[in-house]
DNA sequence: AAAACGGGGCG
DNA sequence: CGCCCAGTTTT
């Protein structure tokens, strides 16, 4: 493309995408406010999760930490368990330590300069990107994968958006089209286009008010932009968990802090070893790992849960308790709580899941043999 | 059941 | 810069 016409085609982009926006937008909590730390939160929160999952937990939040200070004051224990069932875990760990530094290094107001808010634990260029824009109004654009997309296709990039010079060129570009005005609403137009409109795979050109701008589709090349990453398949793999009873109460363990699932609670469990059966895989689990003798009882549920490369059967079993001390060894804590109490601890989701599935008034009380 | 998706941190 | 993390959604 000419410069002329590429110069051109950038100033058209704010305006159409501000008038779209103002039309189209959907109402969402966060976008009733500026409060940078309320943008903040809803900015991580949507960090690879979806809008309608994360509307509940955000107002849950905000209603128990409405501003850095109460955030930072709180204990880790109590962030996580809000956070819990939204994973990716570290979000909330870097949240809570990013609010302790506003607290520490900003007297408790969140920092207006750019790379104040890039130096936050857990803030990268996106998001600093974001919260400059939407809310202090900074003329800085915020890439994520959607915008990638809808300016890749708007100017028909074809390379692979993940390599250096590829992602550089469009960056050049997202700077470019940031408009001096309304740039939060700008940025936040052009994200919802390309989940609402300028999707991955069947783009709704039909109602795209960028499409006579659209380069790639007056090439017909709208697929073209997507260079999908190869990738190993899941494996399958087993795990037992063991819900382990005692004078009405279950066993819970806290997890360490670093690794998967930092922080949370979770019922006993682990993989079995080949050729092992479950009966044995959890008689060995509650005498190693807990100090317990149990006699397992019968299976409970089952449900699969997908984490990396993965994807995890657990079986869960309940088991009775019938001699021991209860101590923790691959775990920080250990607890005996009772059903209802399982509410309060940050539990992962598929332990949410056994849960519900298990432990709620309305499910059953776990034969015992 | 498998594949796609994607910000931030870290080496 | 490129890989890894920890999931959910889409196909």
């Amino acid at each position: 493309m000419r410069p002329a016409i590429r110069e051109a085609l950038v100033c058209q982009l704010a305006p159409r995408l501000l008038s779209w926006f103002g039309r189209e937008q959907r109402d969402l909590p966060w976008r009733r406010t500026r409060d940078p730390y309320r943008v903040w939160v809803s900015e991580v929160m949507l960090q690879q999760t979806q809008v309608g999952t994360v509307i509940p937990y955000y107002r849950r939040f905000l209603r128990a930490f409405p501003t850095a200070r109460a955030l930072a004051a709180a204990p880790l224990d109590e962030v996580l368990r809000l956070w819990a069932g939204l994973g990716y875990y570290s979000r909330a760990r870097n949240l809570h330590r990013a609010a302790q530094v506003i607290v520490a290094e900003h007297g408790g107001r969140f920092p207006r300069a750019l790379e104040a808010i890039r130096a936050l634990p857990g803030v990268g260029e996106y998001t600093a990107g974001a919260i400059a824009s939407i809310a202090f109004g900074e003329r800085v654009p915020c890439v994520d994968g959607n915008v990638l997309r809808v300016l890749a296709r708007v100017h028909c990039v074809t390379g692979d958006v993940r390599t250096g010079r590829t992602r550089r060129r469009l960056e050049a570009l997202a700077w470019e089209a940031v408009p001096a005005e309304r740039p939060g609403d700008y940025n936040q137009a052009l994200m919802e286009l390309g989940s609402l409109v300028c999707r991955p795979t069947d783009p709704a050109c039909g109602e795209c008010c960028l499409s006579d701008l659209c380069e790639a589709r007056r090439r017909g090349r709208q697929r073209g932009v997507r260079t999908p990453r190869k990738r190993e398949g899941t494996r399958r793999v087993r795990a037992v968990a063991g819900i382990a009873w005692r004078r009405g109460c279950v066993l819970i363990a806290r997890r360490p802090l670093e690794g998967v699932w930092g922080g949370l609670w979770e019922f006993p469990n682990c993989r079995p070893v080949e050729g092992e059966t479950d009966f044995e895989t959890l008689t060995r689990l509650f005498a190693e790992g807990f100090g317990l003798i149990v006699e397992v009882g019968e299976r409970l549920v089952s449900l699969t849960h997908g984490i990396m490369h993965e994807r995890i059967e657990l079986a869960a079993y309940g088991c009775k308790v019938v001699d021991g001390r209860t101590k923790a060894s691959a775990h920080v804590a250990v607890k005996w709580v009772r059903p209802e109490e399982l509410a309060e601890y940050a539990l992962p989701a598929p332990h949410r899941k056994l849960v519900l599935q298990q432990l709620t008034p309305s499910a059953r009380t776990p034969a015992r043999r």
